[in-house]
DNA sequence: CCGTTCGAGGCGAACGTTCGTTCAACGTCG
DNA sequence: CGACGTTGAACGAACGTTCGCCTCGAACGG
């Protein structure tokens, strides 16, 4: 049961060299020793099954090659796909992965980065929707480590990667108009969620491009989670029994509105067509096949971690690390938003302060439109409306 | 952007005292210090925001207080479970945890546990389907640290948590034919994996009990995906038209079920029943309503923990931390599938080598069974078929 | 008044590495 | 034939802790 680690200098001794000398035949490969020494240390490691302590090699690097990842409740399966992705990111750069998973309410934030932090990690990766609004997890990471995050951060300082959620919105609620709706109802997430303020200004300032004035009565909150969409439904079709559309803030709500749209005797796309956001893989299989705006949620976990491994290497850029990335990526890229002062394009100073990943619309059936998966793309120009500022988020 | 972590040493210096005084106060607590002293220190600390690190005490004390977690795939929320209930779980005891997903294949499983080590986490749960396989992993895992598995593992000598699958393919089938079904087919997980052969098993014990003989026509291979599970009905829907039922072996395949069977014109449950497997969140909102064994994921993952850090703690058992060195333990490996002699039970001696949670039936709206949301637990005492022991896996 | 005890804190060592410097031996060259 | 380079390897120090033992001085008992 001799669960005992065998340390370098045990690799050493049966080597007959310094336990340093070992260290650099192990590590750095041909330096300075003579390809005998090298043979004998390295079958001596191998013999041994020596397997380097990097808690002791960190200790002197003063670096770990650990990245903290602080992921949310995870039920839903979009939000799943960030963490796996970032994670694998993160070891294609030969970097482990701490996580943390909030609680539901997200409380327990700043906990659990003071847990990466004491480990050491060399940067965090914010996945967590909760926290945009943890003022003392955005204090933690500005100041004790390089983070990156997927959503917008309160107080700013921190990079954040992910999509323009106005567009989704937008795209979504477009989509619905095109198709001849005008009663349009909404089933969102939480309100004080920035993604959900932001899908709703895409859908108000879609239903306004088209003339309509938004109505309070269609827009119903949920949170997230099937059970409360169904429940939402069912109020929208108290309150609104002419909607004959929904767009739902994400695929995992859609499965509890299409329930809810069943049980009430409404079909669909016939009586009401839906139209969800995300994307996951089972969005092709509801029945009806759901259409949805995809949204590139792996993606984002990637480039989230390209972008903090940059920042850690201390890459250039105003913001110590931050910039040069994306350079002009993207077809119109960053500034989705209509934001006339602060365009944060390429070029500008805070370049690198925020990667945007653009939506695109997937059409399959719930929506009643004919041709089958056809796709449209955003970001999506906005003709005449600076009405929603830039804060959008991922 | 100072970055620098603030040392012990300066915390002392500033309080006045040695540094290993610093240490006492700050962990132990109130060791041999004066009560003035140690508020200096307190003070001190708190003013220079003083994080202990956490690797310079791992050194020393030998052990990190971290475990590692090796997470399949996760595409399926099922499985997502598993992970966030077991890192909650060890956080609340006080463990941080080091995460790798295994790519689809999860060949890469080894790679990811050598990592684990040499980071030296205090013990590994294997949380991946893919691993049952994996000979390698089995062993690193048996040599270097203390592990738990959800899975069975091969070569044995690492604990298991998990459900009986036998009960859960016995449940679900006895169901149906409790219904009056008799043509009663399955949609598969891949059959190399143990999970789905005990599903299977349970599956055709329960027909023969009913004196039904198993057809292999009726049994068709997927890979836990809506997609091919969609194929798949079709496949089985043209090779067995008259087929009145389905027990699909996890509920996000059920989507794909349920789709394939709209697409065929079959109503469900009226033409078609159907049973899922999990019981994940979205189960009761599909349309209809799935009928479903619940499996306690979460449980499991968290029991893992508990189990893991029981034998970290050295906690006796006669399995005393991975089995005392695996004597003549060898090919009897595990109370494994038809192994008459070993079953395992509570009191054995090997107790401890296998935590079982039972499954239980949810009934729903989708095998037409008339009340909602009955349930039926098992696991179930076998009335008559002694060629099944107990050797299921999670 | 001296020896003992005890409370408070200092000190050395160790954990397993990496990194830069030092050292010995052996040619080689002028 | 001695100064010098090279080459190969050893060595010392440091990373930030924890842990156990040691010392010091004051208080206390006899």
């Amino acid at each position: 049961m001799a669960r005992r680690y065998v340390s370098i200098k045990e690799v050493a001794a049966r080597a007959g060299v310094s336990f340093q000398t070992a260290s650099k035949v192990l590590n750095g490969g041909s330096v300075r020793v003579s390809a005998q020494t090298q043979a004998r240390i390295i079958e001596a490691a191998k013999q041994l099954g020596y397997r380097p302590n990097t808690l002791a090699r960190s200790l002197v690097r003063r670096t770990t090659s650990t990245l903290g990842l602080v992921a949310p409740d995870m039920t839903d399966v979009a939000l799943a796909q960030v963490s796996v992705a970032a994670e694998r990111a993160a070891r294609r750069h030969g970097h482990a992965v701490l996580v943390g998973h909030l609680g539901t309410g997200g409380e327990d934030g700043a906990e659990i980065v003071r847990m990466l932090i004491e480990r050491r990690v060399d940067g965090v990766i914010a996945a967590a929707p909760q926290l945009e609004e943890n003022a003392e997890v955005a204090e933690l990471l500005r100041r004790y480590v390089p983070a990156v995050s997927l959503h917008s951060v309160p107080g700013g300082g921190v990079p954040v990667v992910g999509s323009n959620h106005r567009d989704t919105g937008l795209l979504a609620t477009r989509h619905l108009l095109s198709l001849g709706h005008r009663a349009i109802g909404t089933i969102t997430g939480p309100f004080r969620r920035r993604v959900v303020r932001s899908r709703l200004h895409g859908y108000e300032d879609a239903l306004r491009e088209a003339g309509i004035e938004p109505e309070e009565d269609l827009v119903v909150e949920a949170d997230w989670t099937p059970r409360r969409a169904a429940e939402a439904t069912g109020l929208l079709l108290h309150r609104k029994p002419r909607v004959t559309a929904i767009f739902v803030h994400n695929d995992t709500m859609a499965i509890g509105v299409l329930s809810a749209l069943a049980a009430a005797g409404r079909r669909v796309p016939a009586d009401v067509a839906v139209v969800g956001c995300d994307d996951v893989p089972f969005a092709p299989y509801l029945v009806p096949a759901l259409t949805t705006v995809h949204v590139p949620l792996a993606e984002a976990g990637e480039q989230a971690v390209e972008l903090l491994l940059r920042r850690i290497s201390g890459e250039p850029g105003h913001t110590a690390g931050a910039g040069t990335g994306e350079p002009g990526h993207g077809p119109s890229a960053g500034p989705g938003e209509a934001r006339p002062g602060t365009p944060a394009g390429p070029g500008d100073a805070r370049a690198g302060e925020r990667v945007r990943l653009p939506v695109r619309l997937v059409i399959r059936a719930s929506c009643g439109a004919s041709p089958p998966a056809r796709v449209i793309t955003g970001p999506i120009a906005t003709p005449a409306s600076p009405a929603t500022p830039g804060g959008e988020d991922a």
